[in-house]
DNA sequence: AACTTATAATTTGATAACCAAACATTAAGA
DNA sequence: TCTTAATGTTTGGTTATCAAATTATAAGTT
């Protein structure tokens, strides 16, 4: 019992300390978190529809609707009306887009190199391997 | 290289599974999610003054203002007065406020188990050990 | 003591982020 | 064709947030 309660301790300090660093991130840039966060979504998992990337961000696709519209007014995403269900739009990022998105990954990927600084590469490995399993389960 | 693209794409997903598990064990009760992260560090680190929550939350202290007038409008939380400091409050939980923290708190030591659950003992202290250190870090 | 500077918290004015519900359009099924 | 479902947008409202101004008190300096 007392192993569960110092699990979650750890897990939430970790959550807690990441949303910082990433707001830290943010901060200087023009972005906003929204905005970058569906910047993250289209330039991880590519071109998708509206109703997806409101899946993939876990918010309405009336709040999409808005992120996208600035993302498409900074000249970042584009809508493209899909070919097969007119009702539909392919949201994807303009070159520029993939720039911020690539800055952004850069970012992330110090941060990575960062912890993996302070773990032997047996660790790295392993708590990769942890995550995975951990992230199949929540 | 490979390594850190993989350990950045697992802290990522894990963060963001993390996240909308909290805001799906919110939905259902009153407390949004600033309520309830204020709740949880009065619940975690005790009665402190506006100017540590707000350090604590990583938020302004305008921002922490208006987080606890809501709480104590709701009864949760209360003000008073710093003995030391005529400019400063304690701010603390009332008892309703401690009944809603350790309800969260039920919810965050269930996902920690549920999470334990599909590691070995052995994984479990691994992780714990890791996240120690990669707290410490970042 | 008087004056100045720093600090704690609040208030103000503004924007961003979000949701639920209503709406318009198109798709799919009966 | 008619009905129901699905996609995205819009509307109306609340919450979350910040920067800057404000108030009150504390601390430091002359």
């Amino acid at each position: 019992m007392e192993t569960i309660e110092q699990l979650n301790a750890e897990l939430v300090e970790f959550f807690n300390r990441f949303a910082s660093w990433e707001a830290s991130v943010i901060q200087p840039g023009p972005l906003t978190l929204a905005e970058t966060h569906a910047i993250e979504v289209l330039g991880h998992h590519g071109r998708m529809n509206m109703k997806n990337m409101a899946q993939k961000l876990g918010v309405t696709t009336g709040t999409t609707t808005v992120t996208v519209d600035r993302l498409e007014g900074s000249g970042l995403a584009r809508r493209t009306p899909a070919e097969n269900d007119r009702r539909s739009y392919i949201i994807e990022l303009t070159p520029e887009g993939e720039d911020a998105f690539l800055d952004h990954h850069r970012h992330h990927l110090q941060l990575a190199t960062e912890i993996a600084s302070v773990l032997s590469d047996e660790e790295v490995a392993l708590l990769i391997a942890i995550l995975e399993k951990v992230n199949g389960t929540i």
